[in-house]
RNA sequence: GGCUCGUUAGUCAAGCGGUCAAGACGCUGCCCUCUCACGGCGGAAACACGGGUUCGAUUCCCGUACGAGCUGCCA
């Protein structure tokens, strides 16, 4: 059989938002699925559009996602440049279109700006463009002496009104037109660009691509596509056209919209590889019920004639969940390095940070996460003596203050403040009081922390804090009830 | 407006003519527990509607409704 070749074909227009991400994602997984070629090509046609620097993201990006490419502008194979522009400049797109206009597939028009205005009507609210054909007529002279006299010219696509086309998608199935939907699409612009629409067919037919994935966006206008590579005289791809994914709103994701890219969602205490993960299962789905994949496992589960056909609304929250997930089964070491910038925002006491880090590792969705949990080490909230009361632990503002009298003293006598030995001395309390757990524990936890919560028991607080810390800290509760009370 | 695609719980998503209609997130009850979280066991919650086809439709067909995408010298 014939090797897979998938492309990724990004516009360089800003960061990657995650609904291009899982189109790079999925053409990468057909590709690997099958032993196959990922290629990356760079589609700056539209020079107005372009953005400093956002090549260098997509590579980046790509990279971080591992999302290698075996071809593509650094790493050509022989059917390059990758780069469109490039392309642009040794001429090749206005060659091919140049073939369609003898084929009389294509012409020039040299229709300007007020004149297709127009032609343009409004319907429902919305500008519709619709080509005449008028430059179609134009007798072979006339566009002689045009192009003598440089007038400004765009190259068309001649779409015969008769009949319709049928194109078939892996996802969809067969889709039919009527080729009288088909208007006479740009080729080649006046600034002597191809268009996307031009370019991609070219593009994918010199880089001998097998399989196009794109997003469903490009559905309706797949037709046209395919009247391109049956004007040419070439094969058509195999198309997996993807589902799209929407916002909570249902609206098509987009950078042009403000929606969060993979950058976005980094910056914002995300890791890699549950993105990945999650923006995977969003349009596929394996046929067990697992849920946490790697790349690999990706590669090698992937089946893209399991994708769904209907859109699918980016869910934060669950997001959030597989993230917690990834962070629950990071490597400590690794988790580590990634939360201290965030633990450092909020401790700079001499306190045994890889502790903290611990504790705070089961407990977090995204790195901020960390930030109000642990603010209550470093110095003591304020709080309200109502935060001693517990129903359940059957504590009051007055018997925590009795409580805390009378452990004081226990632990300015106690010396070693580790976890174990602290919990020893409070359970050895509890049984000589012949008290429950928590009628000692609340009220200490919550002198020590000055929090409803914690990521953490009263004795690793204390051992966290340190003796001098925590007697003090027991002291503050005992005038606050003192007070209050 | 036209064309195209889609429609299973709030969300993701199994299902591919006969099921008590999976599972996950979220919500929620209980257990575990030095609070919280983790973990464990439960719960509420869905086949858009109307016609066919069929012994039987969530599943196949046709309408309707709703949603989305396209309708750019953007991709």
């Amino acid at each position: 059989m014939e090797k897979i070749r998938t492309r990724f074909a990004p516009s360089p227009t800003g960061r990657m938002h995650v609904g291009n991400l899982r189109t790079a994602l999925y053409a990468y997984l057909i590709a690997k699925h099958q032993d196959g070629d990922f290629i990356i090509r760079i589609e700056d046609t539209d020079q107005e559009r372009l953005v400093e620097g956002a090549v260098d993201i997509i590579y980046r990006t790509l990279e971080k996602t591992g999302l290698k490419h075996d071809e593509g502008p650094d790493l050509d194979k022989g059917y390059g440049p990758y780069v469109q522009s490039e392309r642009q400049a040794s001429g090749i797109y206005l060659e091919y279109a140049k073939q369609l206009i003898e084929k009389k597939e294509a012409y020039y028009c040299f229709c300007d700006k007020e004149r297709l205005a127009t032609l343009t009507q409004i319907v429902a609210g919305k500008e519709i463009n619709v080509y005449d054909k008028h430059c179609l007529h134009l007798s072979s002279q006339e566009v002689e002496h045009n192009l003598n006299n440089k007038l400004p010219y765009v190259i068309r696509q001649n779409n015969n009104p008769e009949g319709t086309t049928t194109f078939h998608d892996e996802i969809y199935g067969d889709i039919t037109v009527d080729n009288s939907e088909l208007d006479d699409m740009i080729l080649i612009k006046s600034d002597g660009f191809p268009t996307y629409n031009f370019a991609n067919v070219v593009d994918d037919h010199l880089m001998k691509i097998t399989h196009v994935v794109r997003g469903n966006e490009y559905l309706s206008s797949s037709p046209k596509y395919n009247r391109l590579y049956q004007a040419f005289g070439w094969e058509v791809p195999v198309y997996v056209h993807c589902p799209l994914i929407t916002d909570e709103e249902h609206h098509k994701l987009s950078k042009r919209c403000g929606h969060s890219s993979y950058e976005d969602l980094i910056d914002q205490g995300f890791l890699t590889e549950a993105i990945v993960n999650f923006v995977a299962l969003l349009g596929w789905s394996p046929e067990d019920n697992k849920e946490i994949f790697t790349l690999e496992e990706l590669v090698k589960d992937f089946d893209f004639h399991k994708m769904s056909k209907s859109p699918a609304v980016f869910d934060y929250t669950k997001l959030k969940w597989m993230n917690g997930e990834y962070m629950k089964r990071m490597d400590f070491d690794r988790f580590y390095e990634m939360s201290l910038p965030y633990i450092k925002q909020v401790i700079s006491k001499d306190m045994n940070l890889i502790k903290i880090a611990e504790l705070v590792k089961s407990r977090i969705e995204v790195f901020p996460d960390i930030i109000p949990m642990i603010d209550f080490f470093e110095t003591l909230p304020e709080y309200e003596i109502s935060m001693y009361e517990h129903k359940k632990m059957k504590t009051d503002t007055q018997s925590s203050l009795l409580v805390l009298k009378e452990i004081l003293p226990i632990l300015e006598n106690h010396q070693d403040y580790s976890n174990d030995s602290l919990y020893a001395c409070l359970v050895e309390y509890v049984e000589t009081k012949g008290f429950k757990n928590g009628y000692v524990m609340w009220p200490v936890r919550t002198a020590v922390s000055g929090k409803q919560m914690t990521p953490a028991g009263v004795t690793e607080i204390m051992e966290i804090i340190g003796k001098d810390e925590s007697i003090r800290r027991i002291k503050v509760g005992i005038s606050l009830l003192e007070k209050g009370i």
